[in-house]
DNA sequence: TATAGTATTGAATCCGAGC
DNA sequence: CGCTCGGATTCAATACTAT
């Protein structure tokens, strides 16, 4: 059974798993979309709350059968998490307590990402559910440092990684086989809210499978609740994502699908497991921020859009001449002036800027500024501290 | 009935309020936490499932009897908020779709915020779930924009696109291979997931009122899903945050709670103009809550202590000249300049000040500000976004 | 009025150019 | 050759349009 993909109902394959030996188990069930359209379409019909509950109760039925054999299976240290959207995650939740217990509840785990999308009529979706519910209050549980902001630093989440005798990279564990972590400084214990980038369509890790999960997801699922060569069980496996994650952590899996795509996929990843290079996981989120608080201060002021992505312009106004942008840039700390306005003038010109207006926010220090050094094409302005600076310097002269 | 602060059981106030008239309902309901305690001890030892849904049936029921009320008194173009914790969510979404409907759902909104807290065997709770439910589906709904991601690139904002031939999503261009920009964009619609600090710990005890929530989460609330002069109802007002949100935004509200000092604090903050209730608000920082966000987003920029309780100082710079403070102004929406030089004058003298500067933020509509209308004690400088606007409007003429 | 097809869009990747 | 910068691309969730 172990270290394999199963093909068929995870009800069928879960009797033949011996009881209490799991030690951990994700389960992203399908939605049911078709069901939910029937619903939706027979509910704009009838507008009976009843019939709703009827075909809600039948998925929640489904759910429950394969819930309950779920827990026979686990282990008394087990844990299990439970994935879902916005759609039926009340009802899944009410059913959980009925399976485990209201008292088995331990975390409403919240997976937020940014999100393409025009949506007009309503806020945009952008964050998915995962209950955890333990068997017994005798749960594993690693408790898993963050630095101050979430996904800053990856790398500090982590454990430390070494390689074992083959070759391969592993992560580290002492004598007594207790995870390694990362860096001197413990950090700030993971909170329920977790800032994890959706797995973009450019990524290398698409499979082409539809809901596929990413990586970093599960192995904080299997590092929060289980040890190395624990059994880590998804009835549900899709694409694989959680075998992959488990094999990478030296867990032991096993996998389960209905759909025979599904396994061979699975099957596949796990014998080459793609990483994606994703340099947002890899730098963190604040990498990309690149403005300085000082700019983005001014910037706040201002009806434009910050950029983050372009070393010359800091901002697009929002008015626009003629169809073509005005392009700003606030003047670095010791940046000169005219360096700082050649920088735009480049950028700007890229982008068939209409207008270029440099910040000034500082006097050059040796004063080496002249005028005809500036491109005539930018327009320099002074930012209100400085003008303040000037009104007090020229007022201190005047009295003197 | 409406702008003022009902003390009694909102079941026995909302049947005073004329049915369909309410424009938006926020409610932030009692978590009952004496019996959520007996509960769980009597969990603890008898671990009875029964038990506790019987405790929790009272719990909903006696929420389902306010939400049915509340259904009557709303407009058919109102949204209601109902806001929760992990402990009962599920539940209450189960009796919102009972109420409101299924199809009736909006959002699940996500408060995450971050908070510090010894860790236990358990992830860090840090978010609580906003429910957000229409009456029919001509609600009102005002998207607001955000910026754009970090690592979103400047073409997408500039540039505009169109599909080829092979159905793909491309940059598009003119019959010379150059690229056609898009004009100005919006922004990125709000999503689901809302990162808003919480409130300081100690402010909470100060008041007394542990629920006590960020006017900010208010606010976005309110402009989202009403427009002036509409009624904002919370039937448990607690601290009176939301009435001071609707206030601040130019709605009407009423107020409801079964505590007398509630609606006593309820009462005093609303008669105090401006975020002005010092007791109720955490210091530095948060100082700047006295002022309206574009006078803040202007003073950031500046080496300034700002100034509360002032009508006339928004901050004092901090270079002293010959020991005299130096006092500054920004003019406010709508304030003719003269008004606001007249304001900083009368209140700089009182601080002798060497220096009063008032920064304008606009033009007069109606162009009627002379020169000689301000008086000469007061230095007025314009704003950056004004400056530039001058330039738009200038390089305008010139072109023409 | 229900359904199918089309347009729009932002996040984050991949990848090419330049140093 | 390895790095950084920035331009091009993918794709799912929406709304909108046509049938």
């Amino acid at each position: 059974m172990i270290d394999q993909i199963h093909h068929g109902d995870c009800l069928d394959i879960l009797s033949q798993i011996p009881n209490g030996t799991v030690n951990l188990v994700y389960l992203d069930p399908p939605f049911f979309t078709q069901k939910k359209q029937t619903l939706k379409s027979r509910k704009l019909v009838t507008y009976e709350f009843d019939d709703k509950w009827d075909s809600m109760a039948d998925y929640i039925a489904y759910l429950k059968l394969r819930l309950i054999a779920i827990k026979e299976v686990m282990a008394d240290n087990a844990t299990v998490f439970v994935h879902c959207d916005r759609n039926a995650s009340h009802y899944i939740r009410v059913m959980l307590d009925e399976v485990f217990g209201y008292d088995r509840f331990l975390s409403e785990i919240i997976w937020a990402y940014r999100r393409w999308s025009n949506s007009r009529k309503n806020l945009l979706p952008a964050h998915q559910t995962i209950y955890m519910y333990s068997k017994s209050d005798r749960y594993t549980f690693n408790t898993i440092y963050t630095d101050y902001s979430a996904s800053t630093n990856v790398d500090q989440i982590l454990q430390r990684r070494e390689r074992n005798k083959h070759g391969k990279t592993v992560y580290a564990t002492d004598d007594d086989n207790n995870v390694i972590l990362n860096g001197p400084k413990k950090g700030v214990p993971l909170s329920d809210t977790w800032d994890i980038p959706y797995l973009n369509p450019k990524a290398k890790e698409r499979t082409g499978y539809p809901t596929q999960k990413p990586l970093l997801l599960l192995e904080r699922i299997i590092q929060l609740s289980s040890n190395p060569d624990n059994i880590v069980l998804d009835p549900f496996c899709g694409s694989g994502t959680t075998c992959v994650a488990a094999t990478l952590l030296n867990r032991r899996y096993i996998g389960i699908d209905t759909s025979h795509d599904a396994v061979e996929l699975s099957r596949a990843r796990i014998g080459n497991p793609i990483r994606s290079d994703s340099s947002l996981l890899k730098k963190g989120r604040a990498s990309y921020e690149n403005l300085p608080d000082e700019v983005q201060s001014i910037l706040n002021t201002l009806p434009v859009k910050p950029v983050q992505r372009n070393s010359g312009i800091d901002a697009i106004h929002d008015r626009f001449v003629d169809g073509r942008p005005i392009v700003i840039r606030v003047q670095r700390d010791g940046e000169r002036l005219e360096d700082g306005a050649n920088h735009l003038k480049q950028a700007g010109e890229k982008k068939n800027a209409i207008l270029m207006i440099l910040i000034r926010r500082h006097q050059d220090v040796q004063q080496t500024t002249f005028f005809n050094l500036i491109p005539p094409e930018v327009t320099v302005i002074d930012s209100i501290d400085g003008i303040i600076d000037d009104i007090i310097e020229s007022h201190l002269h005047t009295e003197s």
